[in-house]
RNA sequence: GUGACCGUGGCAGAAAUGGCUUAUGCGCCGGAUUGUGGUUCCGGAUUAUGCGGGUUCGAGUCCCGUCGGCCACC
């Protein structure tokens, strides 16, 4: 199980500042400039009213959609017809899918795992759902994204070692099953993308010692690109970055490192200057829902009092959609009447925000600058904190 | 005009025969959320029993008066 997997991909580093490296990803679908923030559509949508269209308005690169969510609604076999699911919410960049393995951690009340796979209780209405490492490959396949992700477990971070050890090793296991499928479903034909990329993923919760030998073991198989996962749930930042100190080393360097999952700009600032190209997180779309934007001098949250007759947009010199033409006092009154463009303006900001500091970064790098301005910036959020908390 | 019923925070609305500092929901003020079970979850505040008297150890609850609302009848 050590022949090398064949996949249409590129990966050219641009440039490198310490860890810190840009890269053009190219695939099928199209250019990956990295590092990049994935925008999460997990079912097909980006959560708040946002289209297909605003992210090409606010220069998203990458989507990421979620494989047990889009199997239970509207099923995969629908999105099959419908031409895949970049045709079928007519976004025509790459895609990226989720496994369904993350859902082993956050559904894990409803779930049982065996060597053979995962059995899921639909939170939706019940039902039984089996997915295995085969299983999941057919459905992402079906979806035909740009790049599959391995089915893993994802353990929690307070778990121990044996049973951290035990599930990295059947994730390992099921590793060599998505690769034998994945080839499989990628030549037969009617197959929506037959070079979808698979990236495998690192797991070992915070053991530096599993991690590093599970990194090794995934990096020989010479796949398109690679995760770490199974951090941000519930380990500190410091044990966090301390695992990507670790970690990302032993993977291929040549290759894209994609932190799942993560997280605040200055767990992304911190993830990049540790090598990492990809990174995912509900926060820019689930918290523009709740009334929360980001700006360069920390987070407001435009449900508070205080933004009532504030008539700045909510970040100044944002070229978004919501602050080129309204205030903050606006955005605070939809909120406050329910109105769903309130939504949707708070999170068209936010993914803007993300994908203009990713922008930022790969400049930064390019400049060989880049420590400096992850310092700086982090500085100006935690400075735009304090002052928030003294007024 | 006569009679009945009813007045509890910003709003709605509970408090068994009188018995500890009167719920609860909404709203309000904050906070949380990391490969999205989130229109979610958690916390907090409000000097709430129309007004005035009385009975009682003790009154939102009983009595009298008064103001207001509402209904029925004339």
């Amino acid at each position: 199980m050590s022949e090398a997997v064949q996949m249409k991909s590129t990966y050219r580093v641009i440039a490198r500042d310490g860890a810190a490296k840009s890269a053009l990803f190219t695939t099928v679908h199209g250019e990956v400039k990295t590092p990049v923030f994935m925008n999460v559509a997990t079912a097909a949508a980006i959560k708040g009213g946002v289209s297909s269209a605003d992210l090409e308005g606010i220069g998203t690169q990458i989507a990421l959609c979620n494989t047990y969510h889009l199997r239970l609604r509207p099923g995969d076999d629908i999105v099959y017809r419908m031409g895949g699911v970049r045709a079928f919410m007519d976004w025509h960049k790459p895609v990226l899918t989720d496994s369904g393995g993350f859902q082993v951690f956050s559904l894990s009340e409803r779930r049982r795992i065996t060597e053979q796979g995962v059995e899921f209780r639909s939170h939706i209405d019940g039902r039984k759902l089996f997915m295995g490492p085969e299983e999941s490959m057919r459905i992402q396949s079906h979806l035909g994204s740009t790049i599959a992700m391995a089915f893993d477990e994802c353990p929690p971070a307070l778990a121990e070692r044996d049973y951290v050890q035990a599930s990295v090793d059947r994730t390992t296991r099921w590793l060599f099953r998505c690769i034998r499928e994945l080839q499989r479903l990628n030549g037969l034909s009617g197959t929506v993308n037959p070079d979808q990329l698979l990236f495998g993923i690192n797991q070992g919760a915070v053991y530096d010692d599993i991690r590093i030998e599970h990194a090794k073991r995934i990096a020989a198989l010479d796949l398109p690109g690679y995760a770490i996962g199974g951090l941000a749930v519930g380990e500190t930042h410091a044990q966090m970055y301390q695992v990507l100190e670790q970690t990302v080393p032993h993977l291929p360097a040549e290759k894209p490192v994609y932190l799942m999952g993560v997280g605040t700009p200055e767990n992304i600032l911190e993830g990049v200057r540790r090598g990492v190209d990809f990174f995912d997180c509900v926060y820019p779309s689930r918290n523009g829902r709740h009334g929360h934007v980001y700006t360069a001098y920390g987070k407001l949250n435009l449900m508070n009092r205080r933004f009532a007759t504030d008539e700045r947009p909510p970040e100044e010199g944002c070229p978004c959609p919501a602050c080129r033409r309204h205030s903050r006092a606006y955005i605070h009154h939809l909120f406050k009447a329910g109105e769903l463009l309130g939504k949707r303006l708070a999170v068209l900001h936010n993914l803007c925000f993300y994908n203009r500091l990713m922008s930022e970064i790969r400049e930064a790098i390019a400049e060989g600058a880049y420590d400096r301005y992850a310092d700086r910036r982090i500085a100006e959020m935690h400075a735009g904190e304090s002052e928030q908390t003294l007024a």
